[in-house]
DNA sequence: TATGAATGAGGATTCATTCAT
DNA sequence: GATGAATGAATCCTCATTCAT
């Protein structure tokens, strides 16, 4: 029988099929309300075929965060500073990642859910977890001392304390803004990662007084 | 037999002493790593006790949501403003109301994990834990109108969501503030309340770009 | 309702009950082709309340074996000799151990096959089963080094050897007759505790030369 | 593709190996532990390659003892007696046998280990190893019977019982010879297989007071 | 109020075996 | 002959909850 039906993948893609379906029921159900036999019962396949993948629940979570951990690192690492420029430049570049970010988070809203949610589960986990919003905050005060470096930030901030500010108003933003259902009334819903990103730049540089 | 024993808490303080060791395990532990003969046996009191005074295992951990929203709330609340005044006052009166807040968050970090941490569970429990966010969030949004009505703030901006940016922001610090062990090397650990508070009402007023 | 219903075991009998329908299920069937839920099925009570008294089947064998390794030792090692003797005095003391062993093994054969069987499992278990047949030689070990302080015996023999030798003996009788759908047809089946003692004390001393 | 790769061994030679392989995985780790994949994997080959040599886990097992069955009898079944002689001439006679048994349990550990030990499993396969013993037995008894017609040995002596201590005694040596981790600290460690025949054959016929 | 034994549904994991290629 | 993905029955153990005393 040829590999040609629709809803079945085949060969090395078994694997991708059960991490998808996992990412999925993980984002939404959460990790211990997300059964094993949920999984392979929306993949069409046996309880036992899932062993074949993974050695265990704990083993695919953790995967999944591997790889999208190294995506999302990805896209806040391009566009690195290299010149100095205007105040106006800075904020413009900041928003360009913003945008590339809020963009990627609403094409991988569930695996954004993994990492911001709260739905987590054993120690193991939750430290890949961490680990990963580390790397990310990482990455906010790499830019931030460059901009320092090329004289666009005053000397005098705390650049650790900064970035991490920077993250956190990255992280509710895009919780509130994907995760509406628990946030309802939210200033963010609706908008666009373009707008999102002007918006919280701004805030960024200028605080609740820039206009 | 009387319960007059010399290390056993009598009958309503029973309930007390339960709902402090539930908190405790479950921003420790999480809530299904938490099991009710964990609570128990920190109590030293049999299983059967515990469904004396809590119908269940989330009905307790919804209490103790229901009794620290409440105190979250005052604390929050208080300092509404009154009259207007220059920028100065209005900085002034958010670090002091953060002041309020990061103590209260130091004197109550069990709550704090428990409602600002990952490790949530069922719909209803995640339901009440987004309810107190909210409410939060809203005691934000107030005051920020306020100063609008005032006129100490431009009233072009969207109130919605600076009140979401600034609350954001909160989480962020009181979490990277309290629970240092998740967040490792990040520019919070080791500050006072009180100068946390005064960082936080700067960058939320005037951005990176404020000194 | 009183708690005098026949077949019920009460309190703390429960576990009393459970180990010896473990301890005849495990000699019976072997260690692994027996479920906890054969157990507490044999029993009457739910599959968790096994758990309510061992933490796991690996623990209720253990414990079986430990409480048997403590009877079966006291059986052997009473009648430790003091005096010393004629020949036939020293056969007459082997015998009358011989006897009070095999009159144990009688009443015992379900720990006997735990013991001497050939079912056993995990490494601990295994152990343990090892050390409980090393302490039993180690008492035939003493009684021989005891006979030769006494010059009862040749100096000249290699006391641990000998004491291998009458343990292998010991074994191969005891499993024969007690287990005999195992080795059908074999010397000993339907011979009384007291006639093997003799024959056994007899090659013991004698060798096949010995009438 | 044929299957002329180097390290591969071909058609015929597939099945010994994997016979040898899983006979040393049964005998160190028992039945039950082995699993289909820890011998194909020590084999290198694939799962499914298994059955097409061997209808099932217990099929593998069970040819396995009956082979080694078969060359173990051989050994013993050597050397019946024929002409009547001296006590001398028996207890040469039965040390000459038992050395060679010794040594072929020495070249044969595994199976030894498998017909020995205590890691058996199914009713077959316990039923095969019992088989085995027995058949052993039964050449004991067999020398026995003729020592007697040859008026060597006394006809007094009950030969079943003799025959089975004579056996549980071999059986015995061999264990704490060859399986020593199982019994630290025997008389027989180290002994070469001659030593043991001599020591063994004084014993059998002359008994503890032999010198 | 308090006890603690008992319950039983539920879920992760294992592994011998099958079979299409 | 060989592969390796797929199967699914089997089983241990967990733990919230109940209830007779």
């Amino acid at each position: 029988m040829p590999t040609s039906d629709s809803d079945v993948q085949y060969n090395g893609e078994r694997r991708r099929q059960l991490m998808n379906i996992a990412l999925k029921r993980f984002a939404v159900d959460g990790y211990h309300a997300t059964k094993i036999s949920d999984i392979v019962g929306d993949a069409g396949v046996a309880q036992g075929t899932f062993y074949w993948y993974f050695k265990s629940k704990e083993a695919i979570f953790l995967e999944i965060i591997k790889e999208g951990r190294e995506q999302l690192l990805a896209v806040i690492s391009r566009g690195y500073r290299r010149d100095a420029g205007t105040v106006l430049d800075m904020v413009q570049a900041s928003e360009a990642m913003l945008c590339r970010l809020f963009l990627f988070a609403e094409a991988n809203r569930y695996l954004m859910e993994l990492l911001l949610g709260r739905k987590a589960a054993s120690d193991l986990i939750n430290q890949a977890i961490a680990d990963t919003r580390m790397a990310m905050e990482n990455a906010f005060l790499l830019n931030i001392e460059r901009a320092i470096e090329l004289r666009m930030l005053p000397e005098a901030i705390d650049t650790r304390l900064r970035s991490s500010l920077l993250m956190s108003l990255i992280e509710g933003v895009i919780s509130r803004w994907l995760f509406e259902s628990m946030f309802p009334g939210n200033g963010v819903e609706g908008k666009t990662a373009q707008q999102l990103a002007a918006e919280t730049a701004k805030f960024e540089f200028f605080g609740l007084l820039g206009i």
